[in-house]
DNA sequence: CTTAAAAATGCACTTCCATTGCATTGCTCA
DNA sequence: TGAGCAATGCAATGGAAGTGCATTTTTAAG
């Protein structure tokens, strides 16, 4: 059953929500898909991406991502119009300077738009 | 009932979930609340920000705060430690580069890590 | 000042998603 | 083979967003 969902992830280039990996599969229930998600999130097998619309989004991790290590993080695109998101894993977030006193562990960047699809 | 709402949050340096001010006077109904941010929201009074906890919170726009302007967004920053979501309104988003085809309408950037008081 | 319309508020309800408890099934290894 | 653990499924819970409708308050016109 994980191997279903792996390869079914891996067929899709944008992240997915548990409902829609659930709509793929009529025969798997959510709550396998839920933690299912969760052990390979733990794994470093993917990552789940809060792309501003409330749904927790989930992608395969690439080769390159290395999402655990605060400095290689890449961003998201979240299409306004398709409401598609995927990761522009080529695109590193820039090095942010914070005020004295903080300490960063994570950064989130995630830009809203039109996609190579929706903006023509 | 929405000038105490607006004295409420000018009165708190972080950023409000609904349920921070719902609890916070004990006579005012959720929707009301809801209804009022959203209306704040409209008119460029407060802006919604999205910290990763999945709840929206909402802080009040500072003088300089053109949020409705592209350009001109500034990060928050959650802490893991304490909860707490802040803007740090001098510390602008750099310009993001976009691959060929995408059109950028809205950034969100957010870290998360240890604030000030909690990094000590 | 009175009254009608518009705006604001409150109550109840619905929906959606995340999360968990518990029972059941399937797998592994001694 | 059989005990133990991991994985799965079912059902229920909880939190937050959002909506329809009735009521109150404010505004404005006459």
């Amino acid at each position: 059953m994980r191997l279903l969902i792996y390869r079914y992830m891996a067929g899709r280039d944008a992240a997915m929500a548990l409902s829609d990996i659930e709509n793929a599969f009529t025969k798997v229930d959510r709550t396998t898909l839920y933690r299912t998600l969760k052990t390979f999130e733990e794994k470093g097998v993917v990552h789940q991406i809060e792309d501003g619309t409330g749904i927790s989004k989930y992608a395969l991790c690439e080769p390159g991502c290395n999402c655990s290590i605060e400095q290689d993080l890449h961003l998201h695109f979240h299409c306004s119009n398709c409401g598609e998101t995927v990761c522009l894993t080529e695109h590193k977030i820039p090095q942010i300077n914070l005020p004295e006193g903080y300490l960063a562990e994570d950064v989130n960047l995630v830009v809203t738009g039109l996609c190579e699809k929706c903006s023509t």
